[in-house]
DNA sequence: TATGAATGAGCCTTCATTCAT
DNA sequence: AATGAATGAAGGCTCATTCAT
C-alpha cells in the first residue's frame, strides 16, 4: 500500500537520540501512515489524527517523533529529494542522434518511475510550496538539480541552443508537470507513450531534426 | 494593487437576487479583496477574516454574496478561466516557418500576460486542486481548452509528430510550468525572454529544425 | 393556507399610530405568514426572513410593524388566547346525565375545533413556554380560564368529586393533551372519535357511572 | 444539584473506543452539567458553552465524548426513556375496587417522582420535539409504552370502556401533563395531592362509580 | 411606507499540541 | 516507550436588528 522512501530519518524531537528497534518501527509506521493519508487526503487536509490512526498508534507517540506535521512531511520529502537527486546526475552525454535520444528517454523514464512511486509525496510538497516555503525550496532544490544536471549536458553536447539554462529549464517543466497531470489523471497515458512523447518533443526541442 | 478579472460575478447566496448598485459594488470591493488575500497568503491560509477586513466590511455582508471562502474562489477562478479560454481560440495557423513560430510567440506572450495579471488566482486553484476535486476540474478544463486548440493547429499544420494531442500537452504542459516556476520566483527571466525560450523550444519541437 | 386569528392587531411600534389601509394590509400578510411559518417550522426554527420571505416583503417593513419575531407572535398567540378565552364561557350547566355528558362533549369538540385550527399558534406557545415565560403566561393564562369555568360548572353541578379545582385541571389536562397528540400526530384518531373519547372520560371522571 | 439518569452513556464520538476511568468521570461530569444547564436555561437557550463551564472543562473535551449538543441530550433522554419505560411494566392488574385504585395509584405516583426527578430532561424532549423529530419520537416511545401497558391492563380488567387504547391514551394524557403543569409551576399541588386526584378520576373514568 | 444592504455579536466546531500516567 | 485525555486558540457561519435611500 505505502512504500515509505528511506523511512529511516525521523524528525527533530528524534534527531539527537538513538532509536531502539521499537522505535525505529514506530517512526516508520508513521511514516508509511503518512504516506498512505498524503496520498488519500492531501496535505492541507492531513490531519495528525489521520496519521497517527493509519499507524495504529497514539497522538502522545506522534509527538516523541516528530514536533509536527510538517516535520513528518519534512523527512518524507528529504528522502525523497535525496533519491531524486541521486538519480539526476545518471544522466550520460547527449548526442544529436538516435543514441542520444534514448539517454534522454531512459532518464526522462526513470524520473516518471520515480514520480509515481513517490506521488503523494511529490504532491504535497506542491500543494504546500506556496505557504511554506521550505517546501517550495526543498522541491525547487531538486528540480534545480535536474535542470542544472541537464544544462551542463546540453552545454557539452553542442546543441544549437542560444542558452543552455533556459533550454533545460524548459525541459524540466515539461517532464515534471506531464507527470503530474498523469498523476491526477488529467491525461491518461500510460508511461511508456508517455516518455516517448517526452523524449521526442525534447530531443528535437534541443537538437532539432536529425 | 488588485486586478479583478471580470467582477462581475457573485457566488451562490446572491444568484438568484438582482443587484442594485450598491451591493454590486459590495460584490467587487469582495472579489477585489479576495485576490488580494490570495496573493499575500495563499489560498489555503486565507481567511474569510482577512477577506473582509481587506474589503473594510463585514463578517454578515460576506455571506451575503458567497457561501464560503471556496464560493468566493469558485467565482473568481470562473472568470479568469473565461477569460483565459477566450484567449486559447486565438491561435492562428502553425507553420513551420519563422511566421510560424511568430504566431506562437505571440500567443506564449499573451498566455503569459495573463498569467501574471492572474497569477494570485490561477495559484489559488493549483493550489487547491488536490482536495477540492471542482477547483482542478476548472484548471483542467482552462488547460484542456488550450491542448484541444494546439492540438487542431497541430493536426493542421501537418507538423512531423506522431501524435497532435500528445504533443500539445506536453507543449502547453512546458509553457504553464514555465510560467509558474516565473511567478513564484523559482526562475528569474524576463517575460520576453521567457516567451522567447518557450516559444522556440515549442516550435522546434513540433516541426524541427527549419 | 393560513388563517390568521384576528389579523386586527399590531405589535408595539404600530401600537400607538392609527393604520392606513396599506400598512393594515402588510400586517395582516405578515401576521398571516408568521402562522404558516410557526406551522412549519415551529416557534425556536423560526427565522424573521422566512416571514418575510413569506409575506413577500423586507426585513426593513416588519420591523415597521413589530419590535422583533416574538413580538409577531404576541400577537398571534393573544388573538389566539382571546378567541378561545371568549369560548370557555359557552360551557352550560353539567347535570350526571346523558344531557350533562352532551354539553360537555359539545364544549370539547369546540375546543378541539379551535385547537385544530391555531394548532400551529399554540404549539408555539408551547414551544417558547420555557424560556420566554410571557408566552407561557398566555398559554396558561388561557388554560386556566378553562379551568375556572370548569371549576366553576363543577361545583355548581354537585358532582361527588373532593375538589373541583383538582378535577378540573385534570380535565382540562386531558382535554388539551389528547388535542396536542393528534396535531402532532402521535395518536391517529378523527376530531369525532377523540370528542366522544374525551367527553366520556370526563364526564365519568366527574360524576362516575349513571 | 444535578441528578443524572445512568450516566452511563456517551454520545456518538465516543461509540466506538472504550473510555478508561477518568474518561468516564468526564462523561458522567458534562451529563451532569447538561442535566443542570437543561434545568436552568431549557434546551433552546442552552449553550455548549454553558455546560462546559458547569462542567469545569473544556470545548475540546466536549467534543471527544459528544458530537453536539443534541447529542449530549439525546444520550440523556434515551437513559430517562429507558428508565421510564422500565417501570412502565411495574403496574398490576386492575379492578373496580379500592385494590386497583390503589394500584393505579402507585404507579401514577411513581410515574410523578420519575418526572420530578427527571423533569428537566423530560422538558428537554417536549421543547425540541417540533423541530427535532427524534426527540419527539422518543417521547412518543415512552408514553406509548406506558399507553401500551395501560391498554393491555385496561383490556383484562373487564372495565366498561369502549375502546381500551383510546381510553389508555386519556389517562395518560391527563396524567403526563398535570405533571408538566406542576413542574413548570402551572398548577401549585404537592405531589401526594397529585397523584389522589389524578388516581381517583383515572379510576373512575375507567371504571365508574364503585 | 417600503426596501435592500450592512452589521456584528454569538455560538459552533476543529485540530495541533501538551500532559499525566 | 507509549498512550488516552485534555486543552484552547482559531476560524467558520447565522441571524436578529439597524440604516440609508
Amino acid at each position: 500500500m505505502s512504500t515509505s522512501p528511506a523511512a529511516s530519518r525521523a524528525g527533530a524531537p528524534a534527531e539527537g537520540r538513538a532509536l531502539r528497534a521499537r522505535g525505529q518501527r514506530t517512526v516508520r509506521k508513521l511514516l508509511d501512515a503518512g504516506v498512505d493519508v498524503l496520498a488519500t487526503r492531501g496535505y492541507h487536509a492531513a490531519r495528525v489524527d489521520d496519521i497517527v490512526k493509519a499507524a495504529k498508534t497514539s497522538h502522545g507517540t506522534f509527538y516523541l517523533y516528530f514536533s509536527n506535521k510538517e516535520d513528518l512531511v519534512r523527512a518524507l520529502v528529504r528522502d525523497v529529494g535525496e533519491t531524486m537527486a541521486a538519480h539526476a546526475d545518471t544522466l550520460g552525454a547527449l548526442t544529436p542522434d538516435d543514441a542520444g535520444r534514448e539517454e534522454l528517454r531512459r532518464w526522462i523514464a526513470d524520473f516518471g518511475g520515480m514520480y509515481r512511486k513517490y506521488a503523494s509525496v511529490i504532491r504535497s510538497w506542491v500543494e504546500a510550496e506556496i505557504d511554506t516555503h521550505e517546501f517550495g525550496h526543498l522541491g525547487a532544490d531538486v528540480l534545480g538539480g535536474f535542470a542544472a544536471v541537464l544544462t551542463d549536458r546540453i552545454a557539452t553536447s553542442g546543441a544549437p541552443v542560444e542558452d543552455a539554462g533556459n533550454a533545460a529549464v524548459v525541459v524540466v517543466a515539461m517532464i515534471e508537470r506531464c507527470n503530474y497531470y498523469a498523476s491526477v489523471g488529467q491525461i491518461r497515458s500510460d508511461p511508456d507513450e508517455l516518455a516517448d512523447s517526452l523524449a521526442r518533443a525534447a530531443h528535437l526541442a534541443l537538437f532539432g531534426a536529425a
